[in-house]
DNA sequence: TTGTATGCGTTATCAT
DNA sequence: ATGATAACGCATACAA
């Protein structure tokens, strides 16, 4: 008895089951076929332990059900939860993530788009600070927190409300001084939103302001310099200060507290951006506007799964809400 | 001039140039072919923006430089960033990288695996705790953490020289009386022997120690009561304790100081187990034996790819290091 | 060295 | 409703 023969293909399933290759393919995929010939091929195919190729079908069928995802890393706690969320997205419609890291090299961005197009994937979410990034039309692509142009979907937080919120909760809280401070790219992109916002939202309740922004490969020393140019008598000008990500807050707090002998949130109060979590899931690591991943990653995946052209959005904001992690008072 | 061919294929390259779609075939593959062809078929290519399909290819040829990677979540910084590392491999290979997330379900374990046969993928990395994963042996996987036997390569830290260098830190640092937590399945794992580890390493050194063990699913209270039975006149009977995550000795230490009113690392010290940093790349998160995720990666990739049979391994243990992370004195 | 022809496993279109 | 057959895009063995 050889159990030898190395793959099962659906001919030997058909052989097994005594019926055509054409029926067990309509068995395969859920297609109408008489009751007692559905029961042999499915023996049949549990028997052999078959398993459709997706190769072969993706060549004859042009779909693929996978998805690419592409973000700079999984380093970044911001970047690995959304693309858990966008794998819960994705599972739970059966489709499969060829997942790709770009390292914010815009040569291997472009490299990965080409390799996901070559992959024939179903479509594209990529989360992308290239701005000369060429997709191919044929392909349905959707951005997460950049703006492309109308015609690829973009989906971000609603981070110039989220702006607006931080220097809110800031005042609210006793901040009569606030600072914001940036590190970033000068690309226009959609965090770019959150200074607008947090000055908006100062100049709305008259509270006084100051901006410190640098740009990216900067050294963090450029802001431990402002913040000693704003340090008299063992007292900083600022009672509020707040940072663009969570991770810039972490790194602030940290100055302020182990070098400039500051209370934090007593003296200062310190606002982030993003929503993370210590391991994952645990506290905020400082008070923040939370980006609500979830629905990012649901919207992602509704757009690039959904046929293109009918009135699709070219940008869907989404709301962001606050986070009390230990760095404001309560 | 009408360019809305949809996706041209090697046989339009070759009508393009003027040559053979086998000659096309060659030049794509890299194969000896007439340099005027060469040129040719290039320019071709690059005219009509031509991609092989990697479907069609991996039909023919049963190779789809794609490898499946499946762990439990992205959530977990310690998950995240060896999935990072592990792309990082591929990518140098050039291989792509389907992602499987399982939430620690079995049955969801179970599926995917299936999924990615019928991906027929090149092989398969993963990090289960399902002790009955079936897996065809037609696709090359290799394990992370969890021996499978003999036939199932299996790549883990040395968890039992990680337990033995926690407690020896610990006593290095002046600690006379320790404690180990764990929380997790009872199922034998490589991790379980980070306890063997610290045993041997507490009784080597003479001295004495505690185990508080709960099963995964088990409240964290458990351990809260655990500490409180052993909390005397506002002194911990314990000066040192290991927890075998750093996950939890980041829920350890707040207990320990916002509960129960102790200073870490001064009234107690705590090293933790992983090496997690702070937002991927900043300082630990505690004091820590820290996992060399590189190598771990790097091992699996290598493994993963290469032909089976060859007095493969069985298990790869690499080395673990201590990292200091403020929870322990230095 | 280049061209031709066949088949990979599936789906879809036909007849039956 | 079921069975036979062509075609998907590519690689390769073989013929020129």
């Amino acid at each position: 008895m050889s159990e030898s023969k190395s793959v099962p293909t659906m001919k030997d399933v058909a052989r097994e089951a005594g019926v055509a290759l054409g029926t067990v393919s309509k068995v395969v995929n859920g297609l109408p076929v008489g009751e007692d010939y559905r029961l042999r091929v499915e023996k049949a195919i549990e028997k052999l332990n078959y398993r459709v190729s997706s190769y072969a079908r993706g060549l004859r069928s042009n779909k693929t059900y996978t998805i690419a995802v592409m973000v700079p890393n999984l380093i970044s706690p911001f970047f690995s939860k959304l693309v858990n969320c966008i794998n819960h997205e994705l599972s739970a419609r059966k489709y499969r993530m060829l997942f790709y890291a770009t390292d914010y090299d815009p040569a291997q961005e472009q490299e990965l788009v080409h390799l996901a197009e070559q992959q024939k994937v179903d479509g594209i979410i990529c989360l992308s600070y290239n701005p000369h990034l060429q997709v191919s039309p044929d392909v349905p692509l959707v951005s997460i927190d950049r703006y492309f142009g109308a015609q690829i979907p973009c989906v971000a937080s609603d981070n110039y409300g989220g702006g607006r919120l931080a220097a809110e909760k800031l005042v609210e809280n006793g901040c009569k001084n606030l600072a914001f401070l940036r590190i970033g790219s000068k690309l226009t992109n959609e965090p770019n939103k959150r200074k607008d916002g947090f000055i908006a939202g100062c100049e709305a309740l008259d509270v006084p302001y100051t901006l410190k922004i640098i740009d990216d490969g900067t050294p963090y020393t450029a802001f431990f310099e402002f913040l000693e140019e704003h340090f008299h008598d063992g007292k900083l000008d600022f009672d509020g200060i707040f940072c663009v990500t969570d991770s810039m807050a972490h790194v602030i707090r940290g100055a302020l507290t182990q070098h400039m002998g500051l209370r934090v949130p007593e003296d200062v109060q310190i606002i982030g951006f993003d929503g993370v979590r210590h391991f994952g899931d645990l506290e905020y690591t400082c008070s923040t506007i939370v980006q609500p991943l979830e629905a990012i990653a649901a919207n992602c995946v509704e757009l690039v799964l959904s046929p293109r052209g009918e009135n699709a959005p070219a940008l869907i904001c989404l709301p962001v809400s606050y986070g009390w992690g230990g760095t404001t008072r309560e």
